[in-house]
DNA sequence: ATATTTATAGATATTCTTATCCTTTTATAC
DNA sequence: GTATAAAAGGATAAGAATATCTATAAATAT
């Protein structure tokens, strides 16, 4: 098992993508999302649908449309998105899924899962997808990420140079 | 998402109380582990069919058999029981579940991650079945766990009494 | 206004997980 | 040996996650 569903895997994806391009003034259409971070596209559309239903990310219809999120929007966490697909078990549910578990009632690994679960908690709570679209290298033409790897090995030079506050 | 799979959350609490018996000297059949951690009973039998194909646990058949853990494998770990069932995912996967991720080609948030993958692997190799075991309290006909929660409230007193090292 | 572009929605397919049932094998008790 | 008890194995079903396709609605450009 993964920690994440292929659906906030794609969604994570997606976003950083989608925030890189609004902070350069860019909406982005969903088949560029989806060759830019090589999913699925159809799948890609229902995930996008849902994130902009819930007022994650926004979107426009028609030529030059496209999805993309608003400045006062950059600040949208990784809770915020996987809590959006995957939903709140992860963070909330005890370790062996038995609805009884809590600290006076606890499940057999329920010392030992509970740092953790708050580990995951506070690491994607403090993590605006921001901060990674920040650091992702998109190349010239602002069509791909990079190896689908969104930091990588290149020289600081070209970081910088692709990366706009 | 949850962290563990349905099968593996079944494995873990049938393996304690499995344990837990074995350690009183007892085999268990299949219909008193589901019955002792509310699990559904032919779904149970295929989870420890398979761990028993794998030898993280052993079977006898016949009148009196069932399942045993032999006191040489006591020492099996959180994370033997997770690997043999969710696989190796969780602790070698990226985040994002991308390929290519790696230190030198990390994906957007293999930093933030890294280290709580790191924490889970610790966690489960070092919680033994055996240690959470110790601490299952067991009713008094040794058929069931006390509100499917192995640890609870009662006073140490009757802990002690129920748990023997 | 019309054509074009793009997101939205609904319906369907596929695969994996979870769950159940039935038959066979193996060990014990008598 | 025969009957009985229990795990092992195979086949099937139900549900959820993943994926695809088609039709509809909305925005823009002309």
């Amino acid at each position: 098992m993964p920690l994440l569903s292929k659906s906030a895997e794609y969604a994570i994806r997606a976003c950083i993508f989608i925030v890189a391009r609004s902070q350069a003034g860019h909406k982005t259409g969903l088949k560029e999302v989806a060759a830019a971070i090589g999913s699925p596209v159809f799948f890609t559309a229902k995930i996008l649908q849902g994130l902009s239903r819930q007022k994650l990310i926004s979107s426009m219809k028609g030529p030059n449309g496209g999805f993309y999120v608003p400045e006062e929007a950059f600040d949208i966490t990784l809770l915020d998105l996987v809590q959006a697909i995957d939903g709140t078990d992860l963070f909330t549910e005890c370790g062996l899924g038995m609805k009884q578990c809590s600290d006076s009632n606890p499940c057999p690994i329920h010392d030992q899962y509970k740092p953790i679960r708050a580990q995951i908690t506070a690491m994607m709570e403090n993590t605006t997808i921001q901060s990674l679209a920040r650091r992702a290298i998109i190349d010239a033409n602002g069509k791909t990420i990079k190896g689908l790897s969104l930091k990588n090995d290149l020289p600081e030079s070209v970081l910088s140079q692709k990366t706009a506050g």
